[in-house]
DNA sequence: CATGAATGAGAGTTCATTCAT
DNA sequence: GATGAATGAACTCTCATTCAT
């Protein structure tokens, strides 16, 4: 216990911020953010919303809880840029799905299941969305901020909702299928996160395939799926 | 101290629970868990879930911090009381619907859109489900409580079964249908509930029929819908 | 849930009750004042001191928790009364101990070790003891209680004390002898009770009877022990 | 709220931690540390253990609650550094007294003497080592801290047992002696301290020294004591 | 930018005690 | 005597946020 001696969690904040200061000089600042994001993502899917608290990510971080204050106003900014990031990585499973010379039918499927899956298999995900997309007023979901995240929720539709116009639907009946479409994602999901679906014996996947091939059927006339 | 005096607290919890006692003398245990029931759905239907505290519900009903916990023994279960309770409205309402001489596929219709008109008109009861359906362990939800309020649930999608059953359905195919229509549901009245399917321009009422129409054609093989 | 039921909790308490009754129209209170103590010395003995509540005493007892206060004016009388029955038990196994034709050394060496043992087998009679003795003011252990049970304590002795005086220990002597035997004793019951002991990987009975053995050999002057 | 106001709460802290600030600019954490563990010395030696809440700890430091845990996790991890202080004094108290020149049955008086002193002179450290030694679990007496205090209550009685083997006693009949003698001491100090010695008109010193002298008459065979 | 100390309000829960009935 | 409802103060602990340095 020298005066002298560095404590051992000083010691680990300083390597914990290596990472970010590694990314060069230019926008260090950008990449420090980044840092704390990730930070902040790792602890909500471990611990869960109630138990991140903004300790909790200043210390895996690697900063102390005010440093984070400098990259982000508030606990909810925080969880609107992990939903931004979120959106992210849904759009680019989307098209990444979707992507390719396939038929439109087979482009629907691709796009729409990849939706599913992406919640399906990062239920924590769903939770981000929910809690910013439910309650959260005082500073962290400005108007533009939510403009922002609903047009990322739009764009990881779109490719379905293209394909379904493609197949032949009129834009009206095709925004309205794909609006139901999304609705049963999410209500399967939803079920499927909190247990419920278990008590009907179902499996979320069959039902959502099941959902599709009927969306598929009425979309193509009965010709194709 | 003096012992004429009465504190204006006193006399603002007397006139709180007036109420309770105006039920009769019987049972008036029952009446005033009652009232610090009404006093909780009330504090939560107006604040949400987070910002209802134990405090402010006393404050509601016009008891003390500690005088909760002679009728619930902890927050927890004073949630679970609530959802107990918002799932027998649920039923009631349901069998209603349902209720009287009707055709089968009439049947269908009107229980499985009281269900839905449930929760469409009471948001904050969806609230509860979730949140009591999410994450609750410690001493609120037990696993019996847990049952409970499963086989709540599960009877008041019952009735719809039980009709698309009559239309000649399978029990395997119509337990598949309900549990489909149930998640159409949720995902719907979770989307309308976040205002997100406003974003979409569309009505969950108009896709909720839409659904159900689709579903009535399916179990009566185009015969009615 | 049928207005004119009998909760299981009721019937309980009933039940819970009837010892007490059964032993008479005359004096009926100190039979219940007793049963309360009963409950009260159950609870203490398996959960300790701190979580040895009136609530806990009171449903252990049947009694609801005002009743209590109709035979005790607080919660330190009822420990203070716990005490003495505590007491009461020390001396009765003293007395018994002693009693009969032995040699005084014998005498000596019995009623010291039934002292020793009541205590190093009923360690939560020593927790009462400490508790009482210690800190405690208000209501409890009025200056009258205080000085009863120093009677009682000493009476627990006085056997040791009578016999070594009759072994030729001037009286000045044999009370300084065994107010240093009760120290010793005292000392190596709460070292052993806090698990001090194990780590000086000493038995306390082995330590206590060694004790004794000098004691002894110093009265007797060599003669005997 | 105007800015430029401060509240005489602040006020109040500011002065309260002047003592803490005063000791230089570098370590100040651990000045603080200090004072909030002199709060709580202070606090516990006068009130006592139960009286003794984080709430009036933190209040005599000059702190506000929420302070105190950056310092120690919880209410016991405060008793464990109190205690480990305690601990500290008492070795120190114990090896000036051994120290120096002098002979080896010399050594054993008074270091058994300094030991049986620092408690009877300061009971309140009898308290504190009563109270951690006995109850407490969830964080604050973690098993290391536990091996920690023993040890350096083992260190305290170390020099007695070294000059007694000096002595010539053999190593386990010192142990024995030391563990007896510890015993001894104890119990004369919790007489004393809980005003039970009083009631046998004798007095603890001077008990302590008739057991010191028959303990050295031991192990010199006779030839010092 | 970053630190780290501190705030202040609030959380759920417990409990001895009182008192009208 | 006994009930049972209620009080009110106390408890430990947590947290987002602020700010002088």
């Amino acid at each position: 216990m020298a005066a002298s001696s560095i404590s051992p969690r000083r010691l680990a904040n300083k390597a914990g911020r290596a990472a970010a200061r590694e990314l060069g000089p230019q926008a260090p600042a950008d990449a420090r953010r980044r840092s704390v994001l990730d930070a902040a993502r790792t602890a909500f899917f471990e611990l869960g919303m109630d138990k991140t608290s903004m300790r909790e990510i200043a210390q895996r971080a690697g900063y102390t809880v005010g440093a984070l204050y400098s990259y982000f106003a508030s606990k909810e900014e925080v969880y609107g840029a992990l939903l931004a990031e979120s959106l992210e990585r849904l759009n680019d499973s989307v098209e990444r799905a979707a992507a390719g010379r396939r038929s439109e039918a087979e482009r629907v499927q691709r796009a729409a299941t990849a939706f599913f899956d992406f919640y399906r298999e990062n239920p924590r995900d769903l939770d981000l969305g929910f809690y910013l997309f439910q309650g959260m007023k005082p500073r962290g979901l400005t108007p533009q901020l939510n403009e922002q995240l609903n047009a990322r929720l739009r764009a990881a539709l779109q490719p379905t909702q293209d394909a379904l116009q493609a197949l032949g639907l009129p834009s009206k009946l095709a925004l309205a299928e794909v609006t139901a479409l999304f609705a049963h994602t999410v209500g399967l999901l939803v079920l499927s996160h909190t247990g419920r679906i278990r008590m009907f014996k179902q499996g979320s996947r069959e039902l959502f395939d099941a959902y599709l091939g009927q969306l598929l059927s009425r979309a193509t006339g009965g010709q194709e799926a």
